[in-house]
DNA sequence: TACTAAGCGAGACGGTACGTCGCGTCTTCTT
DNA sequence: AAGAAGACGCGACGTACCGTCTCGCTTAGTA
């Protein structure tokens, strides 16, 4: 919910006046995005009226939350990924392959899709792109702990690029997920296989 | 233009009774969407109506070449993208480079927004994706005819998963296009650094 | 249709380009607001968007011809008046009984709500009251005949105040059907007493 | 006030438990609806939200009061009329004409614009129209007294209609003032015109 | 030369969704 | 209990585009 304000908000420990907001819609409202996002099409089909219908709420009370359709998406994308992924911490390679197939579930179908619809709203405002960041970094953090953990333990080369590497494991499977681009690359076994190109190299 | 099947109606030769149509109008429409999207802001906020406008043009016109909206910014895209590159040929590494860095120019500067408010009618139309397809796949056939050379003159290792190594190659600059995950990627040799850090790997 | 403006275009006879209003839906927007208005309460609990509804036709199309309820209204008004009376030429005081009664028609009952619902925009905008002016002053211009044909003839007085006079008639009318000051004075009779009344005043 | 059912309460003298209503807010209420009537523009434009602004007061203090915005007008009309108006006594004419020129004050130059908005609510509503008319009575009761006055000392016909003739010096009245029928009709002098023009036929 | 068929700019058409405003009611805390 | 504040479900507002459909007009190839 834009969660960053309200935090500081509450670090005032301001009580605000009148009648405070009702947690229920909140919740409705989430629920009936994610709803439709699972039943119906596309995300940007998607319409704040339709969304205000299914939660049985008036749509001022959505904007009254979310300034507009994307803010609202973002945080229906926070509430779709659940609760940080935990690495066993056994194995570098095994923990990143569960960190890459855990953003190809089918829970996280509709996420490339919402990610998508994002994005032209991410390139304009960087607002929102800050917004996008809060939600998105931290599941990232966590691959740049396994990353760090493999520098030092000796798993990994002790000049790596930490950031490249993890572009270098998340960017393709952005790109296979939204746009498909190979289809000849199984889906099984992919997150298997592009660890171990990246860790391996290609040169002979 | 959705060229496939103008094209074979053209192989049937076949002499269309009427008024034929007005190729200027297809240039006209084509760099009012270019200009629209440059001078604008998001690519999901530009109508066919503003595109008429601009094209000083009726929207019938518009309709009657391209099907829908997505239909006419991929082939906007492929006007944006320009003429294949040609690599050199003497390096791999410097050819891959070269490749890479021409995904990053500033006249791709909007190729990421455009690209990014496709790609939910791309993940639902598949006649939509079999037309994007045709657009990019004769750019990435440049990229796969180098690394096969690679391949076979054994500067690249002889097991290597083509297709794999180029979504490794060109799914990390998508991303950091589109959504600027890393902002501690310098942007200034970001070609070269993922180039050598695909062909070299992580493995110490 | 604020017609005034349409005849001055007719008089240019410009021929507009582009597709062609459709009559059938001025029509059917006309007939709706009446339908409303008869079956319905009072004139601004009338909504546009009930209108388009009940004449099946989109909101644009209304918009599109009249700039608001009011202008609306006024044009249904004037529909809903229908033709000018004609008074027989015999007697003025008969005639004058005539013209009363007949705003007080059962088809007229309507016609006092609209117009107290036109008054706080008519007062507000000069352009308004000049569209409605041109819609009511024809059937005062009636009246007025009537009154000018008794001066002459020597029925009335010779130097009545024939514009003080059609106050005195149509005044306590208007504010007789619209507010309904005085219960006591009955309904059926209203015109020949107030005719009566004005005339003992007005005789030679 | 509504003040019937108000009053009733006082009589039965019963002690209201809890905190007792703040008579400021009275006050502030209607004063903040008398100066949105005098700086905006249309009475039915003006919205409780904005009366509860200006009056520094919560939305259901209002409603607390008054059962709807009408109600609330009908007694800003009230307040905004002042005492009753106090006829000299010694000639009828006289009298009506200070009846009539004071329902054309300055004072009373929204008077016709509140008046006009209230009309369909009047029509509407029984209740509504009671409670308006407990307002209007009194002052036209005036007006009673002085016609009924002129019949019985002579100065006036004996068997005049008395509502009729009411009806005949108030219905002009307002017509002008709300529709403005007569442009031709100078303002100045316009109550003594039109008393003379009525007793010219309410004369013995 | 005239006919026919399609293309063309223009813009009206029935719709859907937008984001805002006000309604009258309700809940919170304070007085 | 009243009061200020303001959230709530609701419904209408007037606007912007959607994709389709006439209009009158050009602009060819065919008769």
């Amino acid at each position: 919910m834009t969660t960053v304000s309200v935090d500081d908000a509450a670090d005032q420990e301001r009580k605000a006046p009148g009648r405070p907001r009702d947690a229920r819609a909140d919740a409705a409202i989430i629920e009936a995005v994610l709803e439709l996002l699972s039943a119906g099409q596309s995300a940007d089909a998607l319409s704040i009226e339709a969304v205000a219908a299914r939660a049985g709420v008036g749509k001022a009370t959505i904007y009254r939350r979310w300034p507009n359709k994307e803010a609202l998406l973002i945080d229906a994308v926070a509430a779709m990924k659940g609760p940080l992924p935990v690495p066993a911490g056994e194995s570098v390679r095994d923990d990143l392959v569960m960190l890459i197939a855990g953003m190809r579930n089918k829970r996280m179908e509709h996420y490339g899709k919402v990610t998508a619809c994002l994005v032209p709203e991410l390139l304009k405002s960087p607002e929102m792109h800050r917004i996008y960041y809060g939600v998105i970094e931290p599941r990232r953090d966590v691959m740049r702990q396994v990353l760090r953990r493999g520098v030092e333990n000796g798993e990994l080369r002790a000049d790596l690029d930490v950031e490249l590497t993890m572009l270098m494991l998340s960017g393709p499977t952005l790109a296979q997920n939204m746009l498909r681009w190979s289809p000849h690359v199984a889906d099984e076994g992919f997150a298997e296989a592009l660890v171990d190109a990246v860790l391996r190299g290609a040169a002979p």
